[in-house]
DNA sequence: GTAGGAGCTGGAGTGCACTCCAGGTCAACC
DNA sequence: GGTTGACCTGGAGTGCACTCCAGCTCCTAC
């Protein structure tokens, strides 16, 4: 199965400067061409395009999704470093995610005691 | 009790230009200045400050951190729209840690199958 | 055979949230 | 009274991740 750029970014979830942008940076191997000199999406290009939207949805940078992609190219003998980088990203996630469930009951709290809070606040005797 | 803005910075986290900054952009109101000149922040301020950490922590962006910061201003009357925002953010911040955690189920599976599935990419027979 | 729409390229522009800088003031210590 | 260090101001610069644009090509449908 191939894709046209407008099916690979509705299905990858980016847009379809994105595409070429992340094609244009590194992020992704250029595809194959159609007769007409237009991209053409595999299944396999789509995979590794949803996988670049988990690390930046996790919030990896663009450089270091680079530098996975660079290693990946690489071949199997780049696999334990990038299984190292996946591990150490796990973490970051996990770390991020409990700061903001952290944040997050900091939040409920406020909203429960709304009323009394905001008084203290404009009387200005916070404790 | 009150403090230099060098002793805001690091109770709040902040950095001094980042301070300055919110206080151009009317994120924060000015703070009380010493004899020369000076920014010196109360306990409240400090306490704003924290809770402003808290909001962009959780990714709120800065222009609805201003709107809220000019309903406080306005006093007791906006409460109610005030408690909404707090309750649109909570939405938006527990949809966030959904997202994350099911990004990093998808993290967890390739670290687990990392050997199977970089085999596969290589070979190019992604399922 | 031409009008329309999708896609192409290289390069410029955008929005966000800071971050840095030059040149100056002020209080305190030696 | 000179030097040091923290702080001041207005304004410029930065890094990130896109996003948009002009001017072009190529297929498809009428």
């Amino acid at each position: 199965m191939t894709y046209s750029i407008a099916q690979a970014a509705e299905r990858s979830g980016l847009s379809i400067d994105t595409l070429r942008y992340y094609e244009r940076i590194g992020l992704v191997d250029p595809p194959a061409r159609d007769s007409g000199g237009r991209r053409s999406y595999s299944d396999d290009d789509l995979g590794w395009l949803v996988f670049l939207t988990r690390l930046r949805t996790t919030g990896m940078p663009i450089r270091m999704m680079r530098e996975y992609a660079q290693l990946r190219h690489r071949g199997a003998a780049t696999a334990g470093r990038r299984k190292q980088m996946l591990f150490e990203h796990r973490a970051s996630v996990r770390e991020r995610i409990a700061e903001l469930q952290s944040c997050l009951e900091v939040l409920e709290y406020k909203i429960t005691h709304y009323e009394q809070i905001e008084h203290t606040f404009i009387e200005g005797v916070t404790a």
